[in-house]
DNA sequence: TTAGGGTTAG
């Protein structure tokens, strides 16, 4: 029943039991495990809640609960909808223990996997700490439990583990795991999330080590590849990627969505700028393949628009847009920031026009705004040729506050911005209003927030307004923020231009 | 054994 296609049949075995019971027929331990069993597997993510009614239900029958259920259990637990309920999965452990029965290596490697799969990014240290228990209780770990470790090392919240992911392929290394494509294609993943800029170098290594011990590079492996070729600190090693793209093919392996996506952001986050003429041809290529674009491929290519260098080719990201539209593709949220972006660094100032057109079109598909989409949005009517929008960037953000998106730093940075480069002289007055709203909804004002003040300050209309720049100063230090090159340059330029230096 | 493992975005 557990391994109906697509997804358990939870609720026919649901029924099916409670059909046997009104039969009188005892359910027993594997009765009760094939049950949890099927409610771990259920579609679009785990019936956790359930699975632990019917394990409290088979208590209350007074049926012994086996190694294999608290493993399903836990497993409930690992695949709940929204990331893993990894506390529960604990829990259950907990009374694995209280009753006696004796983990073995698929709990442990389960009980991993909850803590790997923590919404927000994994439970790293914990999920070494349930290693170490395991070790000190003598149950051998195998690959399962190591690619799980490693897993939990990539999405550590913050970047990579990527040196602890290395010390965990030693430690397997000394027990004589074998490692499989699987924990390559983890590990290489890790070096590629490493915080600050993947760790591209060690990352071929790693994959020359694998050739090495002769396994088989899958298109798993490759798209982290080229994944940590494109995240390369300080811009993209996309000639490295191409490099790796055509290694791939030599070897005879498929590309996929995956590889061709990696490829199209590799030549996004070139050096420089982008080289979105490259990523045009690696979509054909693609089409050429016959591999379906999808969502995240054409964010990808309107990405890659946006950040051509000298300015964005928004014109040609509005075109990708349509194509996209036209193959029946839905664009989400990143796609639509995406769009306002390449409004906001269109060549010569922003076409915040279409920028408050792409706005509509958005609302009109029932696309959720997020405020990363606000804070583009105010970005645009900021950066207006012959001066900002302020006024309707005013608007956007009551908008987005009636709308209870949570404005951030990002947020008030733009809009003090806005404020700065109103045309004809900043409103400078209003600055410090916004600025005031930003320290009473408790957002953190950055160093970007204070020289946007200070400037404002330079610019007020019928001259600067030195003695507020000062203050503005005095505020970002008395609040701890750095100053740095840009702060003082406004703060030089606010002096020189009140005529008379003070003092 | 009745049981376990995959990807990407401002």
């Amino acid at each position: 029943m557990e391994k109906a296609p697509g997804g358990s049949q939870w609720e026919r075995a649901l029924e099916v039991f409670e059909d046997m019971v009104r039969r009188g027929v005892e359910p027993s331990t594997v009765t009760f495990n094939a049950l949890i069993s099927a409610l771990e597997k259920a579609p679009g993510g785990s019936q956790w809640e359930r699975a632990l009614e019917v394990f409290e239900d088979m208590v209350r029958r007074g049926v012994e609960p086996s190694t294999v259920t608290f493993n399903a259990l836990i497993s409930a637990m690992e695949k709940a909808p929204g990331g893993s309920k990894w506390e529960k999965a604990l829990e259950v452990f907990e009374e694995m223990e209280r009753r006696g029965v004796k983990p073995n290596t698929y709990v442990f490697s389960a009980l991993i996997s909850a803590l790997e799969k923590a919404p927000g990014g994994s439970q790293w240290g914990r999920a070494l700490e349930v290693f170490d228990e395991m070790e000190r209780r003598g149950v051998e770990p195998d690959t399962v439990t190591f690619n799980a470790l490693i897993r939990a090392m990539e999405k550590a919240p913050g970047g990579s583990q990527w040196e602890r992911a290395l010390e965990v392929f030693e430690g397997m290394e000394r027990r004589g795991v074998q490692p499989d494509v699987r924990f390559f294609s983890a590990l290489i993943s890790a070096l590629e999330k490493a915080p600050g800029g993947s760790q591209w170098e060690r990352a071929l290594e790693v994959f020359e080590d694998m050739e090495r011990r002769g396994v088989q590079p899958n298109a798993y492996v490759f798209s982290a590849l080229i994944s940590a070729m494109g995240k390369a600190p300080g811009g993209s090693q996309w000639e490295k990627a191409l490099g790796v793209f055509e290694d791939m093919e030599r070897r005879g392996v498929q590309p996929n969505a995956y590889v061709f996506s990696a490829l199209i952001r590799s030549m996004e986050k070139a050096p420089g700028g982008s080289h979105w003429e490259k990523a045009l041809e690696v979509f054909d290529e693609m089409e050429r393949r016959g591999v379906e674009p999808d969502t995240v491929i054409f964010n990808a290519l309107i990405s890659a628009m946006e950040k051509a260098p000298g300015g964005s080719q928004w014109d040609r990201a509005l075109e990708v847009f349509g194509e996209m539209e036209r193959r029946g593709v839905e664009p989400d949220v990143f796609c639509f920031s995406a769009l306002i972006s390449a409004m906001e660094k269109a060549p010569g100032g922003s076409q915040w026009e279409k920028a408050l057109e792409v706005f509509e079109g958005m609302e009109r598909r029932g696309v959720q705004p997020d405020v990363r989409f606000f804070s583009a949005l105010i970005s645009a009517l900021e950066k207006a040729p012959g001066g900002s929008q302020w006024e309707t960037a005013l608007e956007v953000f009551e908008e987005m506050v009636r709308r209870g998106v949570e404005p951030n730093t990002v947020t008030f940075n733009a809009l003090i911005s806005a404020m700065e480069k109103a045309p004809g002289g900043s409103q400078w007055e209003r600055a410090l209003e916004v600025f005031e709203d930003m320290v009473r909804r408790g957002v953190e004002p950055s160093t970007v927030t204070f020289n946007a003040l200070i400037s404002a300050m330079e610019k007020a209309p019928g001259g600067s307004k030195w003695e507020k720049a000062l203050e503005v100063f005095e505020e970002m230090e008395r609040r701890g923020v750095e100053p740095n090159a840009v702060t003082f340059n406004a703060l030089i330029s606010a002096m020189e231009k009140a005529q008379r230096l003070p003092i």
